[in-house]
DNA sequence: TATTGTTATACTCTATAACTATA
DNA sequence: TATAGTTATAGAGTATAACAATA
């Protein structure tokens, strides 16, 4: 049964859906912009910064991660190895696997991307009323738990 | 001058920028793959949204917006033109310039995926709590100026 | 001269197919 | 046989450089 608190509900739905997509994109392509700043490419930065975050992977479990296929992620890895952010040797336990680390230098990579996004986003942030923030701390657990549905 | 409360206050905008930017990333990736379900690419249907959402627009407009150089506009819309989603034809009243518009069938692609998308959040949406959706409006008004800011 | 757009060419990231080496 | 990874090759999207046409 539709009454008119359906409808109500439904018409604030899209509204809020518009709005949101509208919001998210916008922050995404800013985001992106900051990040393009940067010596790296977006793919190989995302790369290394799970295996400075998250340690040492595979190769397939860096594909599966990003979801690329594995002759993808074996070209991306080739560049970081020739650019010296990432160590690749054997697995001891499996010799048909690679093990791939992040070196000192890719570590001090992705701290500086990631101090210099988020210098900006903090500078955005800290100009917010303090209500304001409250709301995004909120929104973002509910987001979180949106994409992740 | 740092106080206790400014310290605090720094801690928890650190603490809010780390988890809005891994929430509003994890959304854009579930949008992404949401409409990755298409027949057109992203790059190409963020055009052709355009052009249907904001009527008629130049090749530099389009370049423009999309920040991307005009040669890689100009093939952009060469393929939506063979696709039949896009019409060129000639400014009246400036010979350099085309004037592209979104054709019947363009127009149609958009809406589908659009209903696709809104689909999938809207379908989120209506099960949060009035409160969180709330949240969510509220946060989404904040975002947009965050990211036009 | 400056602006609008196109063509030619190259680079990056991704994919599929075919291969080697190991389990 | 199945799994992990690489090499060869191709396609999509982007860029720069050089150009033509118009203002």
């Amino acid at each position: 049964m539709i009454d008119s608190r359906t409808v109500a509900t439904i018409s604030s739905i899209e509204e809020l859906d518009a709005s949101l997509s509208s919001a998210v994109s916008r922050l995404f392509r800013r985001v992106r912009a900051e990040k393009a700043s940067d010596q790296i490419s977006d793919s190989h930065r995302s790369v290394l910064a799970l295996l400075v975050k998250e340690g040492p992977r595979s190769l397939s479990e860096l594909s599966e991660h990003q979801r690329v296929k594995p002759p993808s992620m074996s070209q991306t890895v080739n560049a970081l190895v020739e650019q010296g952010y990432v160590e690749r040797r054997d697995d001891p336990t499996d010799g048909r696997k690679v093990i791939l680390t992040a070196t000192a230098s890719g570590q001090a990579l992705i701290e500086e991307t990631g101090r210099r996004f988020h210098a900006w986003l903090q500078s955005h942030l800290v100009e917010l009323s303090e209500d304001d923030r409250e709301t995004l701390r909120k929104a973002a657990t509910i987001i979180r738990r949106l994409a992740d549905s």
